[in-house]
DNA sequence: ATTAAATACTACCTTGTTGTAGTATTTTAC
DNA sequence: GTAAAATACTACAACAAGGTAGTATTTAAT
């Protein structure tokens, strides 16, 4: 259960651009609408494009947009592309090794809402997100 | 959403002392016990005996014990004491005004869930974290 | 070709958390 | 009273995460 500041700022530029799957975002107009400083958010967004979920273009006219459909991006793949796979899915007390025959005390009182989250996380996608924004209007 | 490493040790050392709560336990012993460093272990303890979860004996034969009934210490109380108020109950986007009529673009997404993890944590006590290890024997 | 506007790479600075060290204080067995 | 065994206090070291800076590279409008 940690979701770095990074993960955030991810779920920040990704849900934004979401709002319009198909169009082109500069770094530069995507730090005014979201504020993630500019120089970590052009970081990271090289970073999300290397991890497949968006593709740059470079040049005069260049920026961001999606690389795959945003219904098949979850929020848990940002997740664990970004803190590191099974980040989500560590134990509550810290230990290293705690699995089901070889529990933490705290184990059992945690682990269905560690499931929750874990649910929570991989069955919204980006487009969930952008279906929310439109219903907020 | 964040529990820090500090939080996990403040679970281990009272979850552990919760399996007898009218023991007396030693900072040397308890390293032993639960694998937390030792000069950090102490600060954390006197830290502990701040916030009122238990107190502190100094001299000879020294040591901590609960300072109130196990039962009336809730996980929440343990993180809100070492990782500040309101710490789980964070924006998930990380927005610092995140509230129900200016909520961010995944407010509503993640409200359920948040709302699992603060009732998980606030109905759980160090109590019920000792039958559990009662039941594991 | 030149230039503007974008991303890419690498290194470093800053901040907060985690962990350590040294010394002081308290208490009790002897 | 003295020494042993515990906690208390303060400062600092180490590490990781977050953030900044400078420069290089790419692309397309002109």
């Amino acid at each position: 259960m940690n979701l770095s500041k990074t993960s955030k700022y991810a779920f920040r530029i990704l849900g934004h651009m979401a709002k319009d799957e198909h169009a082109l975002y500069s770094a530069q107009q995507l730090h005014k609408d979201i504020y993630v400083p500019e120089r970590y958010l052009r970081r990271l967004l090289t970073d999300l494009s290397k991890h497949g979920f968006i593709k740059s273009i470079q040049g005069r006219h260049g920026g961001f947009t999606f690389a795959c459909d945003t219904s098949t991006i979850t929020l848990l793949q940002i997740v664990e592309a970004i803190d590191g796979q099974g980040s989500i899915n560590e134990c509550i007390l810290g230990y290293d090794i705690c699995v089901f025959n070889h529990s933490c005390p705290m184990h059992d009182v945690w682990e269905e809402t560690k499931l929750k989250i874990i649910e929570t996380l991989s069955k919204t996608s980006l487009k969930d997100i952008h279906y929310k924004i439109l219903e907020d209007l």
